[in-house]
DNA sequence: CGGCATCCGGGATGATACTG
DNA sequence: CAGTATCATCCCGGATGCCG
């Protein structure tokens, strides 16, 4: 991994440029729902309509899902294709950056079922 | 990875049990400074102060990053060790569950580094 | 009917001053 | 140094309406 050569340096200057490009890649990231959306379009294996990501994004509501999305496409993250029909019919994929972010959603949601059976065995036996 | 065990398969109810865990999941890494705690957490090789973690987490008040190291605490993603001194000394650090969450971040951060270099050459090359 | 915008209340977040 | 208290601000959520 590229990361090796800057990540967890002594090197203060380093950090500092590390630091920052951290943050703004997280700003981008940032949102309650965009993680959540970014891993769900990675589930599905092609793009996904806007009432099929609402239905699988549980818990968020219209607004806030077009409000990331959004976002996400400015930020250049996600695709919006629209197709001219009646009833309309919007198209949501990730961009090239967006599948970028392949790896790191994966062991993401790894830690997920990780964290998840973790917790299973610890009620299972609280001895 | 055990993910692919689970991840992106056609069966409704696996899909459906891994959205499950990667909401649970994702629900505790919510809040808006979470991440990068945890990612500078990573950076630092050991534990961190208090202070530190003010001066390193940029753009964090005092409030914002009490309150969420003390989410991470009770979600066990990180550890608090107080020193019976004056003036007080209070170490944050990751937990194993934290820990855990290292591939993930490390991926997260070369995208944030993929990314800035991406947008860079953008910059340098508007042709 | 599907995708999206607007208005308003409540909770999360931010700035500042203060305490042990 | 680490944490608390208070108040202002902003993001989020629900309801409703618009438009093809």
């Amino acid at each position: 991994m590229a990361i090796e050569r800057d990540w967890r340096c002594d090197d203060p200057k380093q950090q500092l440029i590390w630091a920052a490009a951290t943050r703004d890649a997280l700003q981008v990231l940032e949102g309650k729902w965009k993680i959540v959306i970014i891993c769900q379009l990675f589930g599905a294996k092609g793009p996904l309509r806007f009432s099929e990501l609402e239905k699988r994004v549980e818990g968020v509501n219209q607004k806030m899902l077009i409000q990331q999305l959004k976002e996400l496409e400015k930020d250049g993250i996600v695709t919006r294709t629209v197709f001219p029909q009646v009833p309309p019919r919007v198209e949501y994929a990730l961009s090239e950056m967006g599948i970028a972010l392949g790896p790191s959603m994966a062991e993401l949601i790894d830690w997920a079922f990780m964290r998840r059976d973790a917790r299973a065995a610890v009620s299972q036996d609280p001895a």
